[in-house]
DNA sequence: TGGTGTATGTTATAACATAACAGGTTTGCA
DNA sequence: TGCAAACCTGTTATGTTATAACATACACCA
């Protein structure tokens, strides 16, 4: 796992963790929620790469931490950023992976690379299927849109 | 679960199941795959309905006919018919669809309902998210378009 | 006849996820 | 002050989805 990537260029990650990190206290303040010792750490240790973890990777870091050792308590803290936007499923995966782009419009897509495990978040717009629904008379909720495929590093790096 | 449906709309089902069977007949013979019973019946199965159904929902027909109880079984009949184009893997289900466009070019975006259940197939075609991924260097070679929402038979039925 | 490839059968377990209940803290209000 | 409501955390137990690994069977053909 290289990933140390957003959009799959390089960039000033100590940064993006912590206008992140800013960005959530702000925003949970500001509806009320509670950004408790369990959840922000969670999202700390998602913030550590652009890489996805799954929710039992991110119990052990907690159980190795004092923070929690049965499944409800990552789930729980998981389930608390994904709805306050701050984290990301990825359905593929069934991982999950911080939100690069907290407090923008949110309607994701990702890139996903099979070599490395970096996950580059995009603006999803998909107003093929959006069309095709409005014609068909159906009513979009929610949209998962991911690719799968390699990054540019990993394509240099050969086929592996 | 209500779900007899193709794009949400009527349609002659026994028609729908007939002509996807013969594709998959014909399309397995033209590439030497073999379609054996037990694959061949998983195909029926799923093609009784445009919903999707769970491995395990699968399996339990299956060992109600005596042709498997084992988890493998199962998931090497879905795995076959995914590599053959037959079937769709719904990701936000983890579950899976007959292919409702069978032979056709593939790169398939889904509608699903979450009242009924039923799964409605289209044509993807993301191209916002891949005009992102080659400005971004991302060599896509798999997509998972998927969204949620209400179809327009039980948009009428009220919330529920 | 024996080897290769493919499919199936079975055991066991891994990996992902949640229901349900118990206990603690905070908040607000009578 | 005392109580209730809301919310978060801890824990048990279990449910659900998926696969590794090995054994058996059968078909084809050199």
């Amino acid at each position: 796992m290289k990933s140390d990537t957003d959009g799959f260029g390089g960039h000033n990650h100590a940064h993006c963790e912590q206008s992140a990190l800013e960005n959530a206290r702000s925003t949970c303040a500001a509806r009320g929620a509670q950004l408790t010792p369990v959840r922000l750490r969670v999202l700390e240790i998602l913030l550590e790469s652009h890489a996805a973890m799954g929710a039992y990777d991110v119990l052990a870091r907690l159980d190795a931490e004092g923070l929690g050792s049965k499944p409800p308590v990552a789930y729980r803290a998981l389930s608390f950023l994904v709805e306050q936007g701050l984290v990301h499923r990825i359905e593929r995966m069934n991982a999950f992976v911080a939100c690069a782009h907290p407090g923008a419009a949110h309607d994701p897509a990702f890139m996903i690379c099979r070599d490395c495990g970096a996950v580059a978040e995009a603006q999803a717009a998909n107003l093929s299927l959006g069309r095709t629904a409005a014609a068909a008379g159906f009513q979009i909720e929610q949209t998962v849109v991911e690719a799968e495929g390699l990054c540019p590093a990993c394509q240099s790096g050969g086929t592996k």
